[in-house]
DNA sequence: CTGGGTTGGTTCATTATTCAAACCGTTGGT
DNA sequence: ACCAACGGTTTGAATAATGAACCAACCCAG
């Protein structure tokens, strides 16, 4: 294994649920010795990629910050998952739509038709969508936390269709539901006609979005359910390997479960 | 110079200026052999620290996201500032706070206070603050682009005090006046015995907040005014610098020409 | 259409760098 | 006081990295 390799894969041991590491313990990880894990940490340490917490750990350094904003910058999310959106719709012959937690508000981000239909759900960019009447925002309200959740049902809760969900209650038996089986589903919770399922994204430390696919009522047949609902986790799957995030292995037994 | 720190180095050269590189590029900026190079690229990719886009050029990859949200769930911007914080106010015998951006608003970050005297401009955990009534909301207008600040001076732009600046136009001109200083000054604009003065904060491809230090107006004099812009510029690289962030050359030249 | 100059990519004998056993001083627990 | 852990250091031997020379592909001026 070369040497860049072996410094590049120290970085790996850090996670959110081990954030400092120290060098004895990063030697036991890594099955390297000692002297070989102090100069790599060293070399990562004069780059800012780890720097040392007090005498006994180290963390990831400011490095990596610097490098993501630029990565960022570079390739926004939206752009790197346009392609897997696309994928999605040509899997389903549906459309799809990916949308972000940004502050209070959830946004879509992408989404992508398929040609397969003369007609199709019709989707808007930058669309503001609300949590509790859509399959992307319950999908969220499941998976991203007991405060988030407290605090978007403690707000207004309208009705965009006679089936739209609006009762705090209800909608918390809902997530529960969604929380074990690992994925949501919508029937005419916000547009009237429209049968959405959608499952959760998240980036290294939290739920931060979800993607989803979208069918006409009339359209949604339970061969075709069990096929989105498959194609959902591939390409949740997909999405966060491209944005570096990842997904908790209990929803992904859930997943597996769900096929 | 070791291996590690070569291919290290690598990274390096990518830039929100430049965030595509070849390799004949890296080969010249570098100053190492291609071939080493090509090597050192190739360790970078298989972990996810750089990729190939399309046959000529090489990017920044999903592996800095991911260490990136690790670094900013261990180490949240706020903590690490604090130190820096305390400083600027021991440093000025005044108050301090960092303030930055969260979506359309400027919401207070941190604070410190100094114990240099009996009085002191009191802070608030979290406060959402308007941008055209702050020293720190100016500076971000100044130098947080046209579209930003064109969007927030097209909202309504209430008076807090009698000196609270509401006329666009009359805005526009402090802006440019704060650009060409490199700083920006409120006086009573949106607590009325308050004298703030604030510098812009950046991270690797925009400005992103201010820091800002607060005085009494009767306390302001001369001497401790020039006292508070040098240790604004200090705190302010310290910042940045910690933030993996960047402070942009020409404002660099306005502050040195400032002291 | 052709030749020249650029690109990304490859090879392998030589060389520089890395490796890791053995060691050190410090700290904390018993 | 002793022991076991920690972070950190040294240096002769071994290994991985190096880079000159090369390749195929592409682009453009003539």
């Amino acid at each position: 294994m070369g040497t860049v390799s072996k410094a590049l894969s120290l970085l790996d041991f850090f996670s959110r649920s081990q954030p400092e590491i120290g060098l004895s313990e990063l030697t036991r990880a890594s099955g390297l010795n000692k002297a070989t894990v102090y100069r790599l940490l060293s070399d990562l340490q004069i780059h800012g990629f780890v720097e040392q917490t007090g005498a006994r750990a180290y963390r990831l350094g400011p490095a990596v910050l610097r490098l993501a904003a630029i990565r960022e910058a570079t390739v926004p999310m939206r752009q790197i998952v346009q392609a897997t959106l696309d994928r999605l719709s040509d899997t389903t012959g549906e459309t799809s739509h990916l949308a972000q937690i940004q502050g209070d508000r959830l946004v879509t981000l992408a989404y992508a038709y398929s040609p397969a239909h003369g007609t199709a759900v019709r989707m808007e960019d930058a669309a503001v969508t609300p949590f509790h009447a859509t399959a992307t925002g319950l999908a969220v309200l499941a998976f991203a936390g007991p405060a988030f959740c407290d605090r978007r049902l403690a707000q207004p809760l309208p009705a965009f269709t006679p089936d739209t969900p609006t009762d705090p209650a209800d909608i918390r038996a809902r997530l529960g539901r969604i929380r074990a089986s690992g994925y949501s589903e919508s029937v005419g919770g916000f547009e009237a006609d429209v049968h959405s399922l959608a499952v959760p994204l998240f980036d290294a430390t939290a739920c931060i979005g979800a993607v989803a696919v979208a069918t006409p009522k009339s359209r949604m047949t339970p061969a075709l359910r069990a096929r989105i609902i498959a194609a959902l986790f591939d390409a949740a799957h997909d999405i966060v390997a491209l944005w570096g995030g990842f997904l908790p292995d209990e929803l992904q037994r859930l997943w597996v479960d769900a096929v």
